[in-house]
RNA sequence: GAUCUCGUAGCUCAGCUGGCUAGAGCAUUUGACUUUUAAUCAAAGGGUCCUGGGUUCGAGUCCCAGCGAGAUCACCA
């Protein structure tokens, strides 16, 4: 009879985590120690399988692997098992003959447990490069069963998944699991930390400067989101986890910096669905003495390469269609989209045409909505979904851009663009408001908007307005959303899926 | 937030208009098998049918409420 500490409550656990909670004690009975120190492991093994030569297997005559048990086929007095590191799955071959008295122990050996082996490379009668095994270690014992999905290779090379682990809310909430069981996931985050690495070495030549600015924010702006609250003990004051970080780079550019950039952990405490997740990531960039349309220019760049360096050509496919992101990208302002997909010259409309307009045109509006929000509607219904390659946007009405600077030529427009690809914005820039009576006027009008109720408008922040009147270069601004980037590049329709954890409902609700 | 769909063994799923002790494959246990690969063969064990009410002689199944998830829609990046 095995002995467990009394904390161990077996009783609330299944049958195949009270069978491996015995084998626990087994194991030590046998002398083996559950989970030792360390273990030297020589090769991945996906080098194993590269470098093998059958016309020379001297190189991996002695070699040491390490992995997760994930198959085991016994055939009396010899097994193969399959393990698998983060490099991938190598089949091990493990004999009687080799291990003596301890082949019999590895029946307290389960699929789950990390395990080491030292052995020789070999090809077997099948032609599956493997690794007899000479000594098997414990490296890590797992005592609850993990999901087996069991894998067919067809003759076409084609994989096939038999059982696979495909519950999202399960692999979502436990996203070990989905890793281990699913390793094809992790090309998804190894391009994800790619794309963000490129894009801080794209920036980092430049001699633009990395900087950190406050999550924590008495008052959050940048943006127009409801923000999360949190409360300060010692200072017994609110504070906002921000929205955006826009007004602190700007007032690095103030204090004399010429190109700074911030990848930011951004929160907002809105709806959550396949594109929003409560906290986000965001890259914005600031750089002196350029306009939007150097910016233009920097962004398609800056994609070009980034695409380039992390899948080696300038075409992705998302979801059948491949994407150029070869520069120059299309370019079309947004009155001249109007013109092109609704028919109708929608310029220096008033509120009640901008309504006709939409209704003739057949996009639901509500009749009280303002003349951004219905020209913003008339957009996303009937030109959005038209911007399939990457396309700029640019000079947007003032309404719609508080931090925008006036355009230089014309009225009531500013010298924004936003980056659309397969009907999605992916990056938003401007030419930086600077003249601090202006961006006064835009944040009043804010905040009478706000007054009116629209908690998502802007506040103002008399500190930001300060740093503006001691004066801001000419500069020009970029926001690129990271999650959405990443999205877009590695073919995934949801951002739970280019996130590790995504935000989910506690498991267990509370009035139980 | 609204609508629809779903929740059964560790995993993937059956379970009809309500009716014997809730099933299958994989996984687990026992046995056979010294180059297998979805290994195979034989046997066995394993369940809070999401939770709580209700209808009924009887509920995994029907009704109500709740919890969680997915999809679609609305808003936002």
């Amino acid at each position: 009879m095995v002995s467990l500490p009394s904390m161990i409550d077996l009783s609330t656990r299944s049958e195949q985590e009270r069978r491996r909670f015995e084998e626990l004690e087994l194991l030590r009975e046998h002398g083996v120690n559950p989970y030792p120190v360390t273990f030297d492991k020589t090769h991945d093994a996906s080098a194993v399988l590269v470098s093998f030569d059958d016309a020379d297997p001297a190189p991996l005559a002695d070699i040491a692997v390490a992995g997760r048990v994930m198959t085991k086929r016994k055939m009396g007095k010899a097994s193969f098992w399959h393990i698998q590191d983060h490099s991938g799955r190598i089949q091990v071959y493990l004999k009687k003959d080799d291990l003596g008295e301890f082949y019999d122990v590895l029946h307290l050996f389960d699929i789950g447990d990390i395990v080491g082996i030292r052995g020789f490379a070999f090809r077997t009668r099948t032609g599956e490069i493997s690794v007899h095994a000479r000594e098997v270690v414990l490296l890590a014992k797992s005592v609850v069963p993990i999901p087996v999905a069991k894998e067919e290779q067809k003759d076409d090379g084609s994989v096939v998944k038999y059982d696979a682990f495909v519950d999202k809310e399960q692999r979502y909430r436990k996203r070990y699991l989905d890793l281990i069981v699913n390793p094809e996931i992790r090309e998804t985050f190894r391009k994800r930390a790619q794309i963000i690495s490129e894009m801080r070495r794209y920036f980092d030549e430049r001699g633009w400067l990395e900087v950190e600015t406050p999550i924590l924010q008495p008052l959050y702006g940048g943006a127009t989101a409801r923000p999360f609250v949190t409360h300060h003990n010692a200072l017994d004051v609110e504070l906002y986890l921000r929205i955006a970080d826009e007004l602190y780079l700007k007032r690095l550019i103030v204090g004399g910096y010429e190109g700074v950039y911030e990848i930011s952990k951004n929160f907002r405490n809105e709806g959550m669905d396949k594109t929003h997740n409560p906290e986000y990531t965001a890259m914005e960039i600031y750089v002196a003495y350029k306009d939007y349309i150097w910016m233009m220019e920097m962004t398609e760049d800056l994609l070009q390469s980034i695409v380039v360096k992390v899948f080696g050509t300038t075409t992705v496919t998302f979801a059948g269609t491949d994407l150029s992101f070869a520069a120059p990208f299309r370019r079309a302002r947004m009155y001249d989209l109007f013109d092109e997909y609704t028919g109708k010259n929608l310029r220096g409309l008033s509120r009640e045409e901008l309504l006709a307009a939409a209704v003739a045109l057949n996009v639901p509006v509500d009749p009280k909505a303002s003349a951004m929000k219905i020209l913003d509607e008339i957009f996303s219904v009937l030109v959005q979904p038209h911007l399939i390659q990457p396309t700029f946007v640019m000079d947007y009405p003032v309404e719609m851009s508080p931090l925008a600077k006036a355009h230089r030529t014309e009225t009531g427009l500013v010298e924004r663009f936003e980056l659309f690809v397969m009907g999605k914005e992916v990056a938003n820039a401007f030419t930086e408001l600077n003249d601090p009576i202006d961006q006064r006027l835009r944040l009043e009008e804010q905040a009478r908007i706000r007054a009116g109720g629209d908690d998502e408008a802007m506040v103002v922040d008399e500190d930001f307005l300060h740093a503006i009147e001691v004066g801001m270069p000419p500069t020009a601004g970029l926001g690129i959303g990271i999650d959405r980037l990443v999205m877009l590049l590695t073919n995934n329709d949801s951002i739970r899926d280019v996130l590790f954890f995504p935000q989910m409902r506690p498991e267990r609700s509370s009035d139980s």
